[in-house]
DNA sequence: GATGAATGAGCATTCATTCAT
DNA sequence: AATGAATGAATGCTCATTCAT
């Protein structure tokens, strides 16, 4: 019975994993339930039976990148212990991710927006999710004195638009350079843009 | 003859109107060109007319849009001597045209970018225009001194970005705030990502 | 701009028929769209420009049919002066349309009753208004004298109940006989049944 | 080994209850086997272990029906000896059945003509088969003198007939009466049809 | 005997585009 | 210029049926 279960459990994420790739590649509207059927080697039914209808396969893939996400994110933050560490920390996961998952980033930033009303409500949730991860860390660091007090919640959105602009335009290009390579300046800038003492700027990056 | 030319600028501006309603509400893809039609009071055919396809006029809105929006930051960039009241007033019409036309901001920020493959090239390059905007006068900038010597280019991209961000989510929001409302908030972390003298943090915002 | 409009209900016309072949053949769940387009020798998309729906098609068949059945019933009631008379003039009337028009009586009397929940009502409602015109004659009768006072509605009901009856199996009958051979019987236990003077049951049928 | 066969009757006829739901509720069509297994607290592969397909469902639970009303008359038709009094007796006892099992009515008269061209051979042999009945009982009658020399095969179509369109009515009907409530004015109707003398039309109706 | 995952053909409906009028 | 009827390819979804476990 466990063993069923995982079959099951397997088979669901083969058609997660066509569904990425056929979404990231053709966009979600235009992908059709049968081009992730045929990348996933099943049947449309098949797919079918494992999820309510096509919008279900995009929910599920959006929730999965995010845990994903966000579990990374929340891992880097652990890992270092100085405030404004954390923030970095976090800032590099992600970029690290997306720059070894361009369809998972095109998929995230790019289809996602487009897909339709209904999945708005959903991206804006997210969107404030990792807006505010960032903002908490903000906050830790001005109650510890690293930065001079400022709006961290704006400096939150800030800090997730100027990301979120970085990958976006990386996952628009057609032969992009290495995501990771945009990492030392977008640091530079984010750090200036809280205040964070000079001393800071100069750390190795990573 | 030139009554003709203008009659006909006028019906194919009337669609364009109405294609902006259309989209706005429904989104590229959701969106039938017979609606635009029906908005346009006109018929199917007679956007046929005027557009070759569907595509085109959604094409042809956002060159109207970012014309529009390039050229309104342009005389504000104009209307100011100071390098930093320059990228400032940049800034704030942004954030002024899109506050007054939510629907421009919708279609702008997040239909495009679902509407499939074909625009992206376009809108790469739009992005790109924009925050090379924003990277001129920072350049200026650092040149007459004001600033200290920053990636300009990545400057940019975080302006935008951030930009980018603010206005997304107050499109995908349900009830949103005067996008206005914003603007201190986000001004003061802009300008001090870029190490403008505290001074110019203390201004009236316009 | 008339002679489009007279090309238009044409069309529809056309495809009217062609349904009414269709669906007496295969039945209104069994038969597919293209079926009715193929018969019409129109495309599945010139249907669905003149009918929302393959439901909305059945509906127009069952308003068109019933429309013609009771105007015809109308009008041979309205032929005869007696009121006996123009009870049988009902019966054979029906008798005789569907006699001749088998696909008809095959749409109406056994596939409108599975095509689904949908068309209940308004079938439920055709019946009454049959049985209600039966009805009506027969009251007249007794007003009359004609006939002694019986319960004119569940008479009414009767009536149409075995004309109902007879001509359904006459529909499912593999090569029945004409439908009209089973007049005279009918007549005779219809007219016995409302208490008819015997010498009305002797008169020539028609 | 007799439990064995006994536990397969079970889930036979508990599967055969719960299509009389299901296919009452939604009509043959619209209903999915998946439905009915749900209903019997079953596997889909379960039904398929016991009916060979969808279609013998269906005919298994007209046959149960048929068997169960025929049996039934047939002992309400026993339970008398005048002759009259044993057509009597068979109206009725349709009557109560229908009346008290909607469902039945409802498949039996309903979703049966609409279920598809396979089930009409066997429609008309059911319908054939009760109308016989009926005929038989009136010809013993016109034997034994108790009614005037009819066409009995005329008039058993017609008693079942208007049973038929009674009950059919009551069926399609949102909120209806009880359906015995109709038994003494069709009662009065179809006896009056087949010449019943007028005392035999006093008697007490049961 | 039973389960439920998988199949695949079938179908209603939509819609960009064309074109005769 | 404009209309709107017509086309036909595309697509999401359903469901009877099969079969490995």
């Amino acid at each position: 019975m466990a063993v069923e279960q995982a079959r099951k459990v397997q088979r669901r994420d083969r058609i997660l994993d066509a569904a990425l790739s056929v979404f990231a590649r053709k966009g979600y509207r235009e992908a059709a339930v049968d081009d992730v059927g045929l990348e996933a080697e099943t049947s449309k039914g098949g797919i079918y039976f494992h999820f309510p209808n096509k919008q279900a396969i995009f929910l599920a893939l959006l929730d999965r990148t995010s845990t994903l996400l966000l579990q990374r994110v929340e891992a880097a933050i652990a890992s270092q212990s100085d405030p404004i560490a954390k923030t970095e920390a976090a800032l590099h996961t992600v970029l690290q991710l997306f720059g070894s998952h361009r369809a998972l980033a095109r998929l995230f930033l790019v289809e996602a927006l487009g897909a339709g009303r209904e999945f708005h409500e959903r991206l804006a949730a997210l969107r404030a999710s990792f807006a505010g991860t960032i903002q908490q860390q903000l906050e830790e660091a001005i109650r510890g004195g690293s930065i001079p007090p400022i709006d961290a919640a704006v400096a939150g959105t800030v800090w997730f638009g100027a990301l979120n602009e970085v990958v976006t335009r990386w996952v628009l290009e057609d032969a992009p350079c290495p995501l990771e390579d945009l990492y030392p300046a977008l640091r530079v800038l984010l750090l200036r843009s809280i205040g964070a003492p000079d001393d800071s700027l100069l750390g190795t990056q990573r």
